[in-house]
DNA sequence: TGACCGCGTCTTTTT
DNA sequence: GACGCGGTCA
């Protein structure tokens, strides 16, 4: 790359981008404002490293989401070409570091296979353990002790320090929790011998390698020449510590981050990081990024409006230059589904008459369980739509099935795996052989595995019948072991898929749900020789099962492609951290769900606030918020009154929608309920779009809506029928049909090598050649 | 052993 | 509304 090219692209910033970017004298805050062009600062910023002719692979940059880390490595490439971005070290704290442990992994007493506990294998052992003990579960919830655990991690305290530390204690003590310390450490015993870490293992035991092995933190200290950090107000110590370890050598480090959007506190996340940011680096310098490039003038003077409430807080002044825009748009509703009625009508007009694409438009709520009556009423206007939370793919279950083997091949020692699958497909395991097995190997301080090798040596009373199953399943998984040493990934997560009869189990199911679990494995071996195809395209020659199952232990939905889809995107607020869309629906704006009512103290309700102040600052031009006075939760209708957060707005950025005859800050309900159908002020009804008034009932048969017994055939403007694809795996084939099922787009391929095959339409990746 | 049913409980956000 | 648990029956 010449030099006239960096110069031109450092011109596509604003000055105090530009400074941003070429600083290089040390360590560096950027306070990045929201829609302030952080995500460009900090690719321009590695662009122009790269350029200064810093090699990539000396360049660390930690994101928020692999996704995140995707596409900002694809930018960098587009600006200095791939070549030169294809060895930045770039992903997630868990990924990159899960990564380096792997290869220090003896080192702590791990193997190169170790596995990755997920939340549910996690409670899981939690909950074996708990039972062991004999404590009352209703006072020891596996909830309240993993997060105990978490936090303890997540902060840096060693088992055998929080046994020690009086003030943990004695806040177990008023708990009624006194026997914690011993369970954490019974945790983390059980895990190590699992050979498993969970996901705050990953930045624990980083810190530990550093602390107890400084010739190793002195290789990577002095292979990262410069360290970036994305959401920097979302780190917790053990993020925080990691990268002050790293940065000491060359103090070349640059942390992006808006304190006013911190919003993962829970997840242990210590805003003083970005707060202290000056102290913990003296020689630091600050930059601030204050010019909004992203939403109307309306929308950002109410954000800050908003988050002017909050004390603790960096001081800026976020502007932007752009049109005032439209007001923000509040409504109150009787109840929920009426509130989704209206969302649903709104979109629908929206599409409609001011033509805005349904992918530029996001409906925001609190918590998950939310989704659900907006689902319902996407569907009954007709609304293209995505949620995100929902279960991702590899959560489910067939795929978590399938998976375990593959652990348990990599890992012999990972006990949560191979409970899992031990009786999955059903061959005659029940759960008091488990029960056994599980104790015999608590007591003789080994794994389940080393017993079914012999039980009669470990003492395991059980009948000849059950010892021949159990010996049946462990030739199963031996035979696994021997194809593990030859064959590679692809081949041996076909076999397996084949030989543990999964998929037999899927196919003897004649029901959709069956065949869609059929299809999932499919899909399962595609993303494994996806992942092989990528990891070779990144340089990485040696590609195994074990980093296979990392990577994957790491994916969540977040990081899924939205494509290019014109769908309606529904996604918590904490989900759309980083997201805009042209107009924005934040629903559910509710005392006791937003702020929750886990909020209490001072801090809990400012960081919910800042929750606001996202969910607001996505939108480009337009933002609705509405409220329901009852909403049915938890399986009964709860009342409640208008959120807190909305008498924050100042009302010079409200349009004059009935709400400003109500009294908001008296919380109260208010008094003439029928105007609050006429809510989102600025049009009349169309009744053109409105196939349904919101007021009739709709017959809902059950929760049948979500599970689709007919494949409703669908046209996909890229594969139309009888057009030619190409896949990965399959080869070339034609199109016979697109249809929907159960929730998901799929597509009926006939390859000329391999036959007729259904594929999920997202993951398929199909190359059209016609 | 496994499928099924009814009961009680909990319910935020996620790597 | 979802899930886990305990009990019952084949």
């Amino acid at each position: 790359m010449c030099m006239a090219n960096k110069i031109s692209f450092l011109d596509d910033l604003n000055p105090s981008q530009q400074a941003a970017v070429a600083y290089n004298g040390g360590p560096s805050l950027v306070i990045a404002g929201a829609g302030s062009g952080k995500t460009r600062v900090l690719t321009y910023k590695i662009a122009y490293l790269l350029q200064s002719g810093i090699p990539a692979h000396t360049i660390l940059a930690l994101t928020f989401t692999n996704k995140a880390a995707r596409e900002m490595k694809e930018r960098i490439a587009g600006l200095v070409g791939y070549q030169t971005a294809r060895y930045l070290w770039m992903g997630t704290f868990h990924s990159i570091f899960r990564r380096m442990l792997q290869a220090e992994a003896d080192k702590l007493g791990y193997t190169h296979g170790f596995s990755i506990y997920d939340t549910p294998d996690s409670k899981s052992l939690v909950k074996s353990i708990i039972k062991e003990k004999q404590l009352d579960t209703k006072v020891y919830t596996v909830g309240a002790v993993l997060g105990r655990i978490s936090s303890a991690k997540n902060n840096l305290i060693s088992p055998r320090a929080y046994s020690q530390n009086p003030d943990l204690q004695k806040y177990d003590y008023q708990q009624r929790m006194s026997r914690m310390g011993e369970l954490y450490a019974e945790y983390v015993r059980r895990c190590k011998q699992a050979n498993a870490m969970d996901f705050d293992d990953l930045l624990y035991n980083t810190n530990l390698l550093f602390r107890d092995y400084p010739e190793v933190l002195r290789k990577y200290q002095e292979m990262f020449n410069y360290i970036l950090v994305d959401e920097y107000q979302d780190t917790n110590f053990a993020q925080y510590l990691i990268i002050k370890k790293l940065a000491e050598k060359h103090q070349c480090i640059c942390v992006v981050g808006d304190d006013a959007q911190s919003i993962y506190s829970f997840r242990g996340a210590n805003i003083q990081n970005i707060l202290r940011f000056q102290e913990t680096y003296p020689d630091s310098r600050v930059f601030k990024l204050e010019q909004n490039y992203r939403s109307t003038q309306n929308i950002v003077d109410a954000a800050n409006s908003i988050i002017a409430a909050n004390k603790a807080q960096i001081p800026k002044h976020v502007f932007s230059e752009k049109e005032k825009g439209e007001l923000i748009h509040l409504s109150s509703c009787f109840t929920d589904q009426e509130e989704a009625s209206l969302v649903g009508q709104n979109i629908a007009q929206l599409h409609r008459r001011k033509d805005i694409a349904y992918n530029q438009i996001a409906v925001l709520y609190r918590t998950n369980s939310q989704s659900r009556v907006l689902e319902d009423s996407m569907r009954k206007y007709g609304i293209p739509y995505r949620i995100y939370g929902g279960q991702a793919f590899y959560q489910r279950k067939e795929i978590k099935d399938a998976l375990a083997y593959l652990r348990l091949v990599v890992n012999i020692q990972d006990n949560e795996a191979l409970k899992r699958i031990i009786n999955v497909p059903a061959r005659g395991i029940g759960e008091t052989t488990i029960a056994k097995l599980e104790e015999s190997a608590r007591l003789h301080e080994t794994g389940i595995w080393d017993v079914l090798g012999d039980p009669l040596k470990y003492n395991v009373a059980i009948n000849s019948g059950t010892a021949g199953k159990l010996d049946a399943f462990r030739k199963l998984i031996c035979g696994f072991q021997e194809m593990h040493s030859t064959l590679d990934a692809y081949e041996l997560t076909e076999s397996i898929i084949k030989l543990s009869g999964l998929a037999a189990d899927a196919m003897k199911d004649k029901s959709n749900e069956g065949l869609s679990r059929y299809d999932n494995l499919q899909e399962l071996l595609n993303s494994v020789h996806e992942f092989t195809e990528r990891q070779l395209r990144d340089g990485i020659e040696q590609i195994t099962l074990e980093d296979f199952l990392g990577e994957v232990a790491l994916i969540t939905d977040q990081d899924e492609d939205n494509g290019t889809e014109e769908k309606v995107t529904l996604m918590t607020i904490h989900a759309s951290k980083g997201l805009e869309f042209n107009t924005v629906f934040i629903v559910g704006m509710e005392e006791g769900l937003f702020p929750s009512s886990f909020s209490e103290t001072v801090s809990e309700i400012e960081e919910e606030r800042r929750l606001f102040y996202v969910a607001v600052t996505r939108a480009e031009e337009r933002c609705y918020i509405s409220f329901a006075k009852s909403r049915f939760r938890n399986g009964k209708t709860n009342f409640s009154t208008a959120s807190r957060f909305i008498s924050d707005i100042d009302d010079r950025y409200l349009d004059d929608t009935p709400h400003k005859q109500h009294n908001l800050s008296g919380n109260r309900f208010f008094r003439d309920d029928l105007e609050a159908h006429q809510w989102w002020g600025n049009s009349g009804t169309d009744e053109s779009v409105v196939p349904a008034s919101p007021q009739r009932k709709t017959v809902k048969v059950g929760t049948s809506y979500l599970k689709t017994d007919e494949k409703q055939t669908v046209q996909h403007p890229d594969f139309p029928e009888g057009c030619t694809v190409r896949h990965g795996v399959f080869g070339i084939g034609t199109v016979i049909r697109c249809y929907r099922e159960n929730d998901s787009d799929k597509i009926e391929v006939d390859f000329a090598d391999k036959g007729k095959k259904h594929l999920l339409l997202k993951f398929a990746r199909l190359e059209r050649i016609d």
